[in-house]
DNA sequence: GTCATATAGTACTAAAATAGTCCTATATGT
DNA sequence: ACATATAGGACTATTTTAGTACTATATGAC
């Protein structure tokens, strides 16, 4: 596990294939049609990406939604928070007070530690990234991608 | 979002627990007492850590839990992956033909490219490493975790 | 050998999160 | 004015997750 939303995954599809037409105005009309995802869920995705300044929206006849930014300047950890809100390995990273055991908890600041390693690592993909596409066999053999696990080493 | 499961959380806690130490034989009702989680759902935790060969159990009077490995030979990854199956991003990084898109889709191998990035970066978080309880400022300041980000460039 | 203790396995129920859809309002170019 | 397209919110169904319960099995102590 460990997965994002599916609602997510669309909308990597969608600012995917918007990023290869960087400069047209896409409808959401045109976008079901280009990824064969249905209407209004293409719909509720392109309303997320603008509400969170990734996209931008121009309303009425000859509308549609175009990128905000170059495909460069967005990445994946943006889209995640934009479709899911803020990425955080358990309750406590994110909203305190929820978790009964947060203030004799003993792994916490761990915790928060792994967040911000998985964070930097979903960062570094652009949506410029995403729109070359990888042959599997180049991921495989491309250990490994993290270069220094020592980095990450818990300091006491 | 991008969130571990509660169980997962529950078993960090307890496998923590268990680490400080590592020679004692450790029943359901001490760890229910120890962490604050119920009895049943510490049981079924326990269970599954067993059958990914976390934790061996010893049956009948006198039984309990104990650690399979050293604590610095258990990482994060298997935790995860002990109770809520393997790591993927999406549906398509662990099971094929889930997805009516799979054939056509443009992203799928930039997904596969991320999971490995994610899975390497919670990968090198061990469980003697969860043992040292980290300060939330010394998190902050150590950036960053992972270093070399260009390491995750896409390659054509 | 039998009894108390503790795990193994499975099934089930309840709660929460997610996905997907629909409706009404608003903006804009022709 | 009208056709087109997004904005926002509400609602339902589905799926996943969490939590519990019950029966079976193993083992040490007496």
């Amino acid at each position: 596990m460990l997965r994002v939303s599916k609602l997510t995954d669309y909308a990597s599809v969608i600012l995917t294939h918007i990023a290869h037409y960087p400069n047209g105005l896409h409808t959401a009309s045109d976008l079901t049609s280009a990824t064969g995802v249905a209407l209004p869920t293409v719909s509720k995705v392109l309303k997320l990406l603008t509400k969170s300044n990734i996209l931008i929206s121009h309303r009425g006849s000859k509308g549609g939604y175009t990128l905000a930014k170059e495909p460069s300047q967005t990445n994946i950890a943006e889209i995640i928070t934009a479709i899911e809100g803020p990425i955080s390995m358990t309750e406590c990273s994110t909203l305190t007070g929820v978790c009964e055991q947060e203030s004799s908890c003993e792994v916490k600041g761990n915790w928060h530690l792994i967040n911000r390693a998985v964070y930097t690592a979903i960062e570094a993909v652009s949506l410029a990234d995403m729109v070359t596409p990888v042959r599997q066999q180049a991921v495989s053999v491309n250990m490994p991608i993290v270069s220094k696990t020592s980095d990450l080493k818990v300091e006491s």
